[in-house]
Order: C-alpha cells, then sequence, then structure tokens
RNA sequence: GGCGGCAUAGCCAAGAGGUAAGGCAGCGGUCUGCAAAACCGUUAUUCUCCGGUUCGAAUCCGGAUGCCGCCUCCA
C-alpha cells in the first residue's frame, strides 16, 4: 500500500516516494518565541508529531527538524515592551513551548535549530543570492528580487501581477518590485545586529528556514510543513531563495494544516478570544485536546468550543474504561494473553454478534493504516477506533455471562490493537487506572461532597436496600444523583462514577 | 479588488462516480428491585440550491447563495 499525501504544490494527493530510499527528511516551520503558545500552535504541533509518527510506524526512517525564530521584530519589541533583552525574552518562551509541547505529548524533533545559531549560514546563502543577480543591497539591507527569479507564486498559486493588484501594505520606495522581500534587515541603534558584508544587522524572517533546511536536509528534501497562513508569502518565499541559490528544486512535498475557529471566529487578540495550550490544559485531559484535534482532517478548519472538547472528554473516558474493564477481564491468570483470536474465533460461537464483534477487534489495524495512508485521515481512523471498543465491550458483556478463552484473548488482543494505534495517534498511552483515578480526583476536587460523604451514604443506602427497603434506598441515589454522582450497583457491591 | 477553501442528520464528522463510516444527543429493547454502564435496534430515501454529463452523482462540470481563509505578523 502506498501513503499519498497532499501536496499543496500541486493541490492533490500524490503517492509518497522519498528522495532516498527508506529516509525522510521533514522541516516544520516551528514558532517564533515571543508569546505563549495558543491552541492553533497546539493544532500545527500536534498534526505534524502524528506525521512524523506514522511515517516512523510505517517504517521511514525520518529525520524531523523544526526551528524556532528567536530573533524577529515581534521579539524585539515585545522585549523593548518588558524591560528585557530579546535573548532572556526568546528563551522565557522557547521554555513555555517545550513545557507546553511535553504536556501535549509531542515529541522533540531531532534537530531544533534557532535563527540566532545560525547566522553564518544564512549571511552565506545571502551572498549567493546577490553574487547570482537575485539579490540587491541598500542602505544596509539586502532584498531579493521577484522578478529575476521565474516561477514566484508556483506553491500559493499567484501571479506576480494578481499579488500587485492585491496589496494593501505601503511600500518600500527601496524596493525595486513592490513584492520583493527582506533577505538581511539593517539594526538601528539599540536593537540586536550581528556583522555582515552589508553592515550590521539581523536575517529576515523567511531567510531562517531556507538556511538551516538546507544545512540540516539538504538542498532537495521532502516535506516541508507549517500553517496554512504561511504558504504565502513565507513558504513562496523560502522557495524562491533556495532554488535561486542552489538551482535545484527545494521541497518534494509541501503540507499545511488548516486554521483553528473558536465558535466560529478566528482566534486574535483584539477578539479576546485566544486560548493558550495551558488554559485548555488546565481544564482537560491532554489526549482529549490530542482527540479534539484529531476529529477533523487536518487540512480543514476546526472549530473548537468548549461542548466540543467537553465531548471529546467524555469518548476519552469511555475509551479508558473499556480498557480497563479489557485489560481487568484478561488479567485471570488462567489466560494467556499471548493467544491469537483471528484463528480460533471463527466458528466457536454462531451468534453474529460475537463474529461481529471479533471481526471489529481483528480489522483495526488494517483499517486504520487504510485510513492514515490516505492523507493522514485521522478523523476516520478514530472512527475504527471507535468499532473496535464496541467490538471489545460486546466480548466483555459476553464475557460476564460465562469466561471462555477465545473471548478472553480476542479482548487482550483489542486491547494491544488499540495501545498500537494509540501510539501512533499519541493517545491511550497513560496506564489505565492512573488515568481513571486522576480523572476521578479531577472532578471530586469540583464538588460539594468528599469521598468519605459519598462512601458514607453508600453504607447507608446498602444497608437500605439489605432491607430491601427501596424508598431509602431510592432516596439515596437521588440525593447523590444531584450532585452529579450516579451509583453503579453490581454483584460485586456498588460503586461510584461523577457525571461530567 | 485578486487568489483559494468549505457547505453531509439536533450537534460534531468521514466518504470524492456504484447507492450515506464513526462520535455526541434522542427514542425503543436487553440487563437491573429501580438505576447506571455496556450492548442490540432505531434516527439523513438523501448530502445548500438550480441546471448539465453519466446506466448511475453527496462525489465530475457550469451557475446561484451562504460561510471562511489568504493577499500584512501569524500555526
Amino acid at each position: 500500500m502506498t501513503l499519498r499525501l497532499y501536496n499543496s504544490f500541486s493541490g492533490q494527493k500524490e503517492d509518497f516516494k522519498p528522495l532516498s530510499g527508506n529516509h525522510v527528511g521533514i522541516y516544520v516551520c516551528g514558532i517564533t518565541a515571543y508569546d505563549d503558545c495558543h491552541l492553533g500552535h497546539a493544532r500545527a504541533a500536534v498534526v505534524f508529531d502524528i506525521i512524523v509518527r506514522y511515517l516512523r510506524h510505517r517504517g521511514f526512517k525520518v529525520t524531523h527538524v523544526q526551528n524556532i525564530t528567536d530573533i524577529d521584530d515581534k521579539i524585539i519589541n515585545r522585549a523593548r515592551e518588558k524591560g528585557v533583552s530579546f535573548k532572556e525574552l526568546s528563551e522565557h518562551y522557547t521554555g513555555e513551548f517545550h513545557r507546553d509541547m511535553e504536556a501535549l505529548g509531542v515529541a522533540r524533533p531531532d534537530v531544533e535549530p534557532r535563527a540566532t545559531g545560525h547566522i553564518q549560514d544564512i549571511i552565506r546563502l545571502i551572498e549567493t543570492l546577490v553574487s547570482k543577480g537575485y539579490a540587491y543591497a541598500v542602505e544596509g539591507n539586502v532584498f531579493f528580487s521577484v522578478e529575476n527569479f521565474h516561477g514566484y507564486g508556483r506553491l500559493s498559486h499567484r501571479s506576480l501581477e494578481e499579488m500587485q493588484a492585491g496589496a494593501r501594505v505601503e511600500i518600500d520606495p527601496r524596493k525595486r518590485h513592490p513584492m520583493d522581500f527582506a533577505l538581511w534587515k539593517s539594526g538601528k541603534p539599540g536593537e540586536p545586529a550581528w556583522e555582515s558584508p552589508w553592515g550590521p544587522g539581523r536575517p529576515g524572517w523567511h531567510i531562517e528556514c531556507s538556511a538551516m533546511s538546507i544545512r540540516y536536509l539538504g538542498e532537495t528534501f521532502d516535506i516541508h510543513g507549517g500553517g496554512q497562513d504561511l504558504i504565502f508569502p513565507h513558504h513562496e518565499n523560502e522557495v524562491a531563495q533556495s532554488v535561486a541559490a542552489t538551482g535545484k528544486p527545494f521541497v518534494r512535498y509541501f503540507v499545511h494544516n488548516g486554521f483553528v475557529t473558536i465558535n466560529g471566529e478566528k482566534m486574535s487578540k483584539s477578539l479576546g478570544n485566544f486560548l493558550t495550550i495551558k488554559e485548555i490544559l488546565s481544564g482537560y485531559h491532554p489526549e482529549a485536546l490530542r482527540l479534539f484535534l484529531l476529529s477533523k482532517h487536518y487540512r480543514s478548519p476546526l472549530d473548537y468550543s468548549e461542548d466540543l472538547i467537553r465531548e471529546k472528554q467524555v469518548s476519552l473516558d469511555r475509551i479508558y474504561v473499556t480498557l480497563a474493564e479489557a485489560l481487568d477481564a484478561v488479567a485471570s491468570p488462567a489466560i494467556s494473553p499471548t493467544i491469537h483470536p483471528g484463528a480460533s474465533a471463527t466458528g466457536i460461537s454462531p451468534s453474529t454478534e460475537v463474529e461481529t464483534a471479533y471481526s471489529r477487534i481483528n480489522n483495526l489495524k488494517e483499517l486504520f493504516y487504510q485510513a492514515m495512508d490516505d492523507d493522514f485521515n485521522t478523523a476516520q481512523a478514530m472512527g475504527h477506533v471507535f468499532d473496535a471498543v464496541k467490538g471489545i465491550n460486546t466480548l466483555l458483556q459476553i464475557s460476564k455471562k460465562g469466561p471462555d478463552q477465545d473471548c478472553l484473548a480476542a479482548i487482550g488482543a483489542g486491547v494491544s490493537a488499540i495501545r498500537e494505534v494509540g501510539q501512533v495517534l499519541g493517545l491511550f498511552s497513560t496506564d489505565t487506572k492512573s488515568y481513571l483515578e486522576g480523572r476521578r480526583a479531577e472532578k471530586l476536587s469540583k464538588l460539594s461532597l468528599t469521598a468519605d460523604q459519598i462512601r458514607d451514604l453508600i453504607h447507608q443506602r446498602e444497608e437500605a436496600r439489605a432491607k430491601k427497603d427501596w424508598a431509602v434506598a431510592d432516596a439515596i441515589r437521588k440525593k447523590l444523583a444531584g450532585a452529579n454522582i450516579i451509583l453503579k450497583d453490581s454483584p460485586q457491591g456498588t460503586t461510584w462514577e461523577i457525571k461530567e
């Protein structure tokens, strides 16, 4: 089976074949370290985290490079506002970024280069562009000449004429063409600056990604990723600079993730609907956030609301409950968890219910890979996971009536299949018991009752039930229900849960 | 003004020529003293609207309407 992915260059899904054998080089545009990361950063991070995980899972050797922009106008301005150095500011927010990523379960890239660590690479690249006639220096600035580069607009599918027609920006009179962009910016007094052939200054935004991707992945590499907003001008400019400098193709597949809106509106500081990763994780499990981000295809816009994330939290709880019950069932010492259910499953029961459950479990992996091979269709993949969960639940139901070896083996196989695909999605990685205990503690903390008080009431109800005093028993059930506590009676006794 | 995207049940969402996955909510049932959980069944004769191509269209083409993004820093 071939992995197919959507290439922004062609606007179509294409078969993915790495440049050299089994090795995949992927460069993802990271953050500019001047503020806390928000939900949009979380989406991009999780999308590319899963792409990298899936490529590796499929047997590719992946080199994942993701930059951090640590010098830039926004950083300089913010540092000035706060009265700290640009370095202190960018280091602070880089640290916050790392904490957020760790909380989200996003794996660290193999290389995490920073612009200020590659000034010499950048200067050399600009010199090449100047010497080849693609760039010109004016008053300590260096601009890239879009007219001299044929093919400008190929990625964003726009011509220079179209772009000029829509220009809304005041044009820098030093530019020869309105669309020319800065490779090197001269430093005003007091601004951070590095020595260069054009005088002291700092790199433009786009050039760092060309310099660092070429350094770590070579002049031509497989995948370049980022948010859709980066297509123009950032990635268009990267392509122009890189191709002009090397004379070779730059990136083979451009992959862009869609945007996040909040209650239907674009996130923006002026609207006051900016949600940081920290804010969301203070109320929801990181895997619930991941589940939410995966619930829609990565290229589509994704709308966030409290209702939706809460729904994902409930779904995640449900899956963990199933996994926990399945593990309990399988833990029976008489049963070997290594039995493969597929072969023995067929025919052991005439019930189609059981057959369906077996196939839901046994088909999971194949269907999951099919979905992921089709441009990382995580929404579809999750549908298959839910099917497998249903299959496990069916068998759990049956095994409660009379455990049978094949049934328990299938349950075990289901758990390991879900765990396996979960590794690709970054889900179900927490120990089931600690997950459920954590969730209970979290919900309990929002309650007016303590666990001891609840246990007392349950005890009183047990006594009433023993006397078949249903009126008292039901009154206690009702009272607890009023506090959002659901009682579950079973032959082993009564347990309780807190409703979301 | 230019470029691009999206419109699928009460809500979220997959499907991209062969007769509508999955999740949430709802309803009926099994189980239960009553419940809860779980499971089973059910919930879009139809995919914004109007034309066209085709044996066949939610899927392709043309048009209309609505929403969104980019063109300026942005994941």
